[in-house]
DNA sequence: CTTTAGCACTCAAACATCGAGAGTGCTAAA
DNA sequence: TTTAGCACTCTCGATGTTTGAGTGCTAAAG
């Protein structure tokens, strides 16, 4: 970056800027004009051929304006970075609404992926840290229609899910709590992921004890813990949709958000990089194909210090930086916090 | 309809038929080479000018062949209703996947609703019953995290939520367990609607008692019953969007898809008329505007005699009709016995 | 050495023109 | 009642033409 003066920088900043809001190539003259430079629109060109040299900007065709390139957007990401303004007021509606929602993190996320959303038109994202990595606070079990049982799994942070298993037969409710006692016993506490190692242990003793009640526990919970991995929210579908940035393939853009699996990942992969400040990727840094001219920004919320789970959103590479990074940044210490009182 | 002659019918018939595969205006020529009429193109223009009087058939304009109208395609599903053809193959895959789903509802839902989607490449839309007509079987709770009571709700029809209730106070194990056996012997077997109005009197009637037990029993039901009504898989977002019908006002209709609680409606609405053949709605003939080009399919299926949900595909007008009800129709029927069994 | 004015050049977008092709309606004959 | 024939209409694509925005280059001015 150290070949670019403050001038340069400057008309740089303009450009970016001046793309992101109207979505035309902008030409030297505008730049003069809208930015009170006082240069003339030739000096402007000359500048703007040294940035195009160096890759920050491109041209469409010849006789366009210039576009900023991935590399001009992450050079105004950056820039904005160090001088970062606060962007506050936009949250206000969601604290309102944290204080309405339900109080475990489904609700909380689905609540921070639509205030996202619809406050910045682009695609609002949510989701809770992978399961596998959770902690089992408890899991209760209960029969319910004769040879059914039902499962409810809680986790230390705050993920509620349940499952109904088909038995053989029907338990009594005698079996059925020792069953459970001895499932708390042995696997509260521990993550998802350990409780699935430590079952494979288990089945190997199960057989040499040949203990049918134990034999019994084990296999529910193993079905139990067999829930789809996807755990994610998504909103403001429809406006990102209607965006004009991508009016062609569509299609290829709404098969890749309608798979949440795909998403997550992405989720998962942006997120863990984001320490304090947002974590940003500008179209061609993504690391998948499909996302190859879209942006998101995404930050990872805490409870106890450890990463929680991660928001963001993801819009046309030429988004809205600041307010989105802000948005995002905001919501996820409002989530920290929530999950911390 | 009595004014169609045999002759008549069976061209509005191809030149429907025609348009549904090509999603081109149909020609008088064509439809004579295409479905060897023995007559010439002019006679089937004739016939074609009567139909368009009639409103069946409307020219784009005057010099491109026919199009259907929404009276035309009403005319063809009636039509193809009367001799309905054995369209079975279509369900293996689900009935396979079936097997493989997970136990409750819920799974089960999602799964037809991906089915129909993926073999129709429309919209493939699950709702199980609007949640106040089930009825409730069991009620559980446990205290979480301190002053968190965890409850989970099951229904008689396969229905399972979950709910965190965060309480002033932490609930010793045996006071839980008290309110339990309360609100399963008061509310047990009731529908969550006149559980709701139960609750009603039963809140006048807690304040003579003034006992704090009941009270906490009645604040703990009513909160748990405060989820959000709409339960609806939605499925073939992406195909859907894709579709070259209406690629103007795509963020219109993606707008109205995403409003998962205005398509729980519109499922509703169009499911209770179905009795046991699938419910097809063409067009203008839909109630909402949002809808007006567009075409549902829609079946209901049952549990113990009665209606426990709705399946159904939304797609173009010009959608391949036999297929679209052939497979609601039968995707209702597997669920049904499913639930039978 | 930097900035600027001027000018020639390029290209996309908008608009007009034209012919081909598909399809119709009408009329008159079979 | 059906059909052949014909004139007519309209869309679509191809082909110019014009316009305007924007550039790069050069040479002069600061």
């Amino acid at each position: 970056m150290e070949m670019l003066n403050e001038r340069t920088e400057r008309v740089l900043y303009s450009v970016v800027r001046s793309y992101i809001s109207t979505n035309e190539p902008v030409g030297s003259r505008f730049i003069t004009k809208a930015y009170s430079f006082n240069l003339s629109p030739a000096t402007i060109r000359n500048i703007m051929a040294d940035l195009e040299e160096f890759g920050f900007l491109a041209q469409p065709h010849t006789s366009a304006g210039r576009v900023p390139t991935d590399r001009g957007y992450r050079f105004y990401v950056d820039y904005i970075s160090k001088r970062r303004e606060a962007e506050d007021g936009l949250l206000e509606s969601f604290i309102a609404r944290l204080e309405a929602a339900r109080e475990d993190l489904g609700g909380l996320l689905e609540m921070a992926a639509r205030t996202l959303s619809e406050r910045s038109k682009y695609l609002g994202l949510a989701a809770p840290m992978k399961s596998g990595k959770t902690t089992l606070n408890r899991m209760e079990l209960f029969s319910y229609r004769g040879n059914y049982v039902a499962v409810m799994l809680l986790t230390d942070e705050g993920l509620i899910k349940h499952k109904l298993i088909r038995m053989d037969q029907a338990l009594s409710p005698r079996t059925l709590r020792r069953i459970s006692e001895y499932l708390n016993q042995e696997f509260s506490g521990y993550t998802i992921d350990e409780i699935r190692f430590k079952l494979i242990r288990e089945m190997s003793r199960e057989k040499a004890l040949c203990d049918i009640l134990i034999s019994k526990a084990v296999r529910i919970c193993r079905e139990a813990l067999t829930f789809p991995a996807g755990d994610i929210y998504i909103s403001g579908f429809s406006d990102f949709i209607g965006l004009p940035d991508f009016s062609d393939r569509i299609g290829q853009i709404a098969g890749a958000i309608e798979d949440k699996h795909f998403m997550l990942k992405l989720l998962e992969q942006v997120g863990s990089e984001s320490e304090d400040a947002p974590s940003v990727v500008i179209g061609s840094e993504n690391p998948v194909r499909e996302m190859r001219d879209l942006s998101m920004v995404v930050s990872a919320f805490k409870r106890g210090g450890k990463t929680a789970g991660t928001v963001g959103v993801i819009g046309p590479t030429r988004m809205d930086y600041p307010k989105a990074m802000a948005m995002v940044h905001g919501i996820a210490k409002i989530i920290t916090e929530a999950l911390a009182r």
